[in-house]
DNA sequence: ACTTACAAACAGTCTGGTCTGTTTTTTTAT
DNA sequence: ATAAAAAAACAGACCAGACTGTTTGTAAGT
């Protein structure tokens, strides 16, 4: 009602309007040319938003692409506890952590932003940090996934929530993986192993 | 005798010499400034040798930094053939994987090189090559190092090497989190766990 | 009016590839 | 054996393109 496809825009939606516009457009590049291709230029262009607008909204191009970091873990929280209402014990949880990994794009774009912070000082902090709140969110999720299921054994928790973290891990190394030789199938194959393995034992 | 440190050389030495200290120099500005930052202007000054004698040698930046992936995996499996004359078991193997990979710093480059190689087709094929083969050779390491230790079940020999794949997956993957979180003592221990874990049920 | 959002041109740096010339080693011819 | 010729290794200038950040100017909302 207050307004068409293209009459007036209050300035908060033209604002919120082409910042997530040029978000996206990183991420798409990122995920498709990779990190150090994702110029001001092509964003831009990609993005259909003058370099000017750019300019305004993201004076650098590195706080565009920190904003992109914090964008990848805000969405990839919002698939975390949107997701898994109930998860019926670990072994949901293990396959939910491997949708969220290979469902979308996030990841590979994750783990360009980490090899790009590896030698990005400013960068590095961004991403150590919300890496590792991801993480303990990571952790609780197992632990609280699998208290549900089995018997009460909480004396254990923290080494599931060890556990978890090592999937998490082994899944960044199956995305770095997956980028150089697509094969997900094996990688499934390879994954379900790891879970009868971690289940068996827990 | 043939040649004091400043006389005569063969040109075969001369090209030796000088592909080698641009190889090191590739190398080592990869793991110090990331992949896209390893320009050639900054490898020539790095290795001591002149913009002309580095085209000589290397026409194009492609050409240098796909010498130096297959550098990586040629000094990868140098360490794996020359280290483990006889592994005692695969909690050895493993203990003997986690050395190879942080000892030296040549698995950050590989990481390097597998992500920027994830959008460059050509560097693809080579790494999706290399890697193929240096994951068969471990394959086959971990299920060697199985059968000498305990009982010769070898029926269950493809099953140990899916599980020394998956570790060399984990690796990468803490390898990763490594780069924009230095703790090594923790992914030490959850390697510890992780082993344990992998153990037990072989 | 005034602030926010947008537009586009410009300057300076860096990059990779090409090109022309020089030195050093190896081969050839006498 | 030695001088000339050829080839290989090396050195550095040059260029066209891409990139980021700045700046000046315009349109839209408050």
């Amino acid at each position: 009602m207050t307004s068409m496809k293209k009459t007036r825009k209050s300035q908060q939606e033209r604002s919120a309007s082409t910042r997530h516009k040029l978000l996206n457009a990183t991420l798409q590049i990122i995920e498709s040319e990779g990190w150090h291709r994702a110029s001001m230029q092509r964003i831009c262009e990609h993005a259909g938003v003058s370099r000017g607008a750019q300019t305004h909204h993201f004076p650098t191009r590195e706080s565009l692409l920190i904003a992109s970091v914090r964008e990848i873990v805000k969405r990839y929280q919002s698939d975390l506890t949107e997701g898994p209402n109930r998860l019926q014990g670990l072994q949901a949880f293990f396959d939910f952590l491997w949708d969220a990994t290979f469902n979308d794009n996030l990841l590979i774009c994750w783990v360009e932003a980490m090899v790009a912070a590896r030698t990005d000082e400013s960068l590095k902090r961004v991403v150590a940090d919300t890496d590792a709140s991801s993480l303990t969110a990571m952790r609780a999720l197992g632990a609280e996934s699998r208290s549900i299921s089995g018997t009460t054994n909480d004396k254990n928790s923290s080494r599931v929530e060890d556990i978890v973290e090592l999937t998490v891990y082994l899944l960044r190394g199956l995305v770095l993986q997956e980028g150089v030789h697509e094969d997900l199938l094996e990688k499934r194959r390879l994954f379900e192993l790891w879970k009868q393995l971690v289940i068996d034992v827990t």
